[in-house]
DNA sequence: CTCAACCGGGCGGGAACTGTCCGGTATTCA
DNA sequence: TGAATACCGGACAGTTCCCGCCCGGTTGAG
């Protein structure tokens, strides 16, 4: 009855009984000192044991009295949404790496259901299967794009800690605009007051997020994705292609997604502005659209898309 | 929840779902070694938990019934996982269709959280953006997606309504082997008595699950994705295309989606092996792919793939 | 305003936790 | 009867992180 992990249990067991207890007369049972006492109660907190505290005199430990959990009567549908919607999350990666969490969620809410309906909804995760891709993206702390969340919704600025791309550590003071998901990652948008521009940040590669004092303003009409995806599609990038495709904007709209490029619609198409570091890809986007259209610049791409053209004929004889 | 403590209660929570677990599920759900498992299983014994163990085939441990822990309230990083969950399934259209379903279940969550959890997931429900496409499928019930589930789990019958693509409404007996979630819409795949072949049903055509009597098996190694997509892909097609792209299957997996055509690795490259009704798209696939290729067949896709190296050359000039 | 409680940071030494390897045993199924 | 699958638990070395002891706060009752 000495290790730490059975002394953890036996200080849950000793609050079952409901009344309230001060450390001092905890550490006494248990035989540790008091300050262990304080850590062992956050362990139980941070799995979700509802400990109350009550401070000053008469004040103590104890478990949240009537915490019944009445309630959260789900209906049917309302606990298969919530079931699927774990996985789902998981596949696409949005709640990715804190993987321990979303099986913790799954548990406890499994413990809620009545019996039956915990039944249907383990026979639903058993049996469906999804073709999407698992993504596979570097697990992101959740908890980082939660606190980054609440500090953009509040308008208060943080500070970070960021591991550059180039694996260099720096520090940074960041008012965050807006989070976005893309392709398996979390980013943060905001501006940058060390480098006084807006800046994106992958939110996998923050190391700490601190709360910051003040207030600022979002500027009027900023676009979290659209800036995300702009800082994304900028990396390395020699061509700017621009293209009028003979088709709608609602077609056009439905066979590119934004992060490929800006789609404005003109009286005779759509034009599609994009970026390119080789115009070979640029010619194969091209042709793999299958709609006539015309080449605005640059004017080599031209040249390449004929090449291509040469090179499919030679394949196909 | 790295915290050996944690894992242990962590372990605790996982059993008290009443289901029976290997040393092995349990590992791989708290990430440590399997012989950790037993020691955890150890200190919860020592303690006077009622752990119950099986050994040989099937075996396996579970608690003994009647040990209740204290109701647990969700972590933070567990709140946000469910919220994160139902935006993502609600996305990738998981769950559509039931909208008031996840919204129910939403609100429901959001009331038994407390008050700073609660703000901290509106935050980051009002701030978070999504790059992924929002799918529009037609609106499926889950009702009907758990059914079938639950059906397919206990290898019992069903009898199902269905309208089929014509709008034929048609009452069928089904063994349903396995649900299929695909590109925004829910298959059920199984065994059909009536056309006494596997069939493969969209379940939002579905009007009507009733549970039959008596069992079935299915086959060995029958794969439900599998039979999912090869149905889909077979639906109007008038050639079978087989062309050898000069790539690494890996390269070609990669870019492929196995909904689009099956790949075989070749001495010389890769085999894709697909179907289509105009030769046109897949002559702008191979385009749009870049690598070069050699056609099997048809011959007719030689001409089209010349035609569309005409039409390139053309809007290029 | 003062006592009694909780709160939580920091620090140094050392207990104990982890993964690994291994030879066992029990149970089921072919 | 034998193979496969589980659980069982000892030994050991490396390293983590846990503990006790400081401390200066804050909160609430009397």
């Amino acid at each position: 009855m000495t290790r730490p992990t059975t002394r953890v249990l036996a200080l849950l067991e000793i609050l079952q009984t409901g009344a309230a207890f001060t450390v001092g007369e905890l550490a006494r049972r248990l035989g540790v000192d008091e300050r262990t006492v304080r850590r062992y109660v956050g362990h139980l907190a941070d799995l979700g044991v509802p400990v109350e505290s009550r401070r000053g005199r008469y004040g103590g430990y104890r478990l949240a009295p009537g915490y019944r959990l009445p309630p959260l009567m789900l209906t049917d549908d309302e606990a298969v949404a919530l079931a699927l919607g774990l996985v789902a999350g998981e596949r696409t990666g949005l709640t990715a790496g804190e993987g321990v969490a979303a099986e913790g969620a799954a548990a406890k809410l499994r413990r809620v259901l009545p019996a039956a309906l915990a039944r249907r909804v383990d026979s639903l995760l058993a049996t469906v299967e999804l073709t999407a891709p698992r993504r596979t993206a570097p697990p992101t702390g959740l908890a980082a794009v939660a606190d980054l969340a609440e500090s953009a919704r509040a308008r208060h600025p943080v500070t970070i800690g960021y591991t550059s791309w180039q694996g260099r550590v720096s520090e940074r003071r960041l008012d965050p605009y807006g989070l976005v998901f893309h392709a398996g990652r979390w980013y943060v948008t905001g501006f940058d007051h060390d480098r006084a521009a807006v800046r994106t940040f992958r939110v996998d590669r923050i190391t700490a997020v601190a709360a910051g004092t003040g207030t600022f303003e979002i500027p009027e009409g900023f676009e979290p994705t659209a800036t995300v995806l702009a800082g994304l599609a900028a990396v390395p990038w020699k061509y700017e292609v621009s293209v009028v495709l003979r088709t709608s904007l609602a077609e056009a709209r439905h066979r590119i997604p934004p992060s490929v490029g800006t789609l404005t619609e003109l009286p005779d198409g759509v034009r599609l502005v994009t970026r390119a570091e080789h115009l070979d890809g640029a010619a194969q986007m091209l042709a793999g659209l299958g709609w006539p259209f015309r080449i605005e610049h640059p004017t080599e791409l031209a040249a390449e898309v004929c090449a291509l053209a040469d090179r499919l004929r030679a394949n196909a004889t």
